[in-house]
DNA sequence: CCTTGCATGTAATGGGTTACATGATTTA
DNA sequence: TAAATCATGTAACCCATTACATGCAAGG
């Protein structure tokens, strides 16, 4: 149940916010790390709202309605940050079609390797240069965001080298072995 | 929907398993590549049987039923090899909570990342003893098993290094700079 | 006045987790 | 003969995705 903390993580974080503020925040600050849709947004609110985490600190234009955490809201983000432990998750599913890889031929699984690392080196590129661009301020927010922005670059990075190396690990296999040959 | 691939992809690869034996595979082997719950298989086997992509070849002692792909199947599963394109998960448990842990006091948040790195450190190590203890066979699932296990030796490596790091950047911040008082 | 953006909600469908439920075979 | 293992299946509940549906307000 990830995605109660993170719309109350956000709100406890702003000091109040109205959905339609969490959706650009989801589609902005936290795509890299935990992504919801529009209707599970305005969802999640209206249960953390009946569960009295949260509560309508004002209502605004358009029937604009700006959440607040409750002390309850507070209490329960603190244990969860102290007390639960996430567990990594489990699926990937990029690796999932490495491991059955071994159905195509083998240049056209080098080929998709190849393929993979171009993309994780792009997105590496483009983190980098998102951590040049932005100017961080002195809040939490930044302080935090800039971690895990660092983390997403190592993460494309490690990936464009593991993929590399697979590749090269094919190859060593599918040609024959020359070592022995010649001297 | 890709536990459908993943159920199928381990029937072409074994030319025939139960739902007992994949229940097993995916407990070992796709570990940490995609998990599948008991239920899951069994119901996949039978959206699959029922989309003529897998049939029953034979049947055993206590109910045994062992599948086959057909080859409708075979094909299926080289269309999605070949054809579809995943993409990375935007789920992280972890990283959402670093993402949040300016709610905590700096000394617990650090304590997080240093508990984090450990725990990463230790999943390392467990996957790099694996690799040692294994010996691999020539065979397809062997080959791939092998570079997909790589690849989580250097995750957890990388996740390591990269709590470490922001351990550090934490108390840099906490710590006020010494730089400038004295030469 | 028309377009863009702000703003909220619901319904249908599918996938995933947990728990329940049952029974046959092998091995100690 | 008792325990462990093999073996399959169902039901309830929750979470996530997609699509639908509506309407106000501000700016050009």
């Amino acid at each position: 149940m990830s995605l109660r903390h993170a719309v109350l993580g956000l709100i406890v974080e702003l000091d109040g916010a109205s959905g339609y503020d969490l959706m650009k925040l989801f589609e902005i600050s936290l795509a890299n790390v935990w992504t919801a849709t529009q209707s599970q947004v305005y969802g999640e609110l209206a249960k953390l709202t009946a569960d009295g985490l949260i509560e309508v600190a004002a209502e605004g234009p358009r029937g604009r309605k700006e959440y607040r955490a409750t002390d309850a809201g507070r209490d329960e983000l603190r244990r969860w940050l102290v007390e639960e432990q996430p567990r990594p998750a489990r699926r990937d599913g990029v690796l999932l079609k490495v491991f059955f890889l071994g159905q195509l031929e083998p240049e056209r699984a080098r080929a998709y390797l190849r393929d993979s690392a171009a993309t994780m080196g792009e997105r590496r590129d483009g983190l980098a240069a998102l951590q040049q661009e932005v100017t961080w301020g002195d809040d939490n927010l930044s302080l935090y965001g800039r971690l895990t922005l660092e983390y997403g670059r190592r993460f494309f990075a490690m990936r464009k080298e593991w993929a590399e190396w697979a590749e090269a690990e094919l190859a060593r296999h599918a040609a024959p072995p020359e070592d022995a040959d010649r001297a």
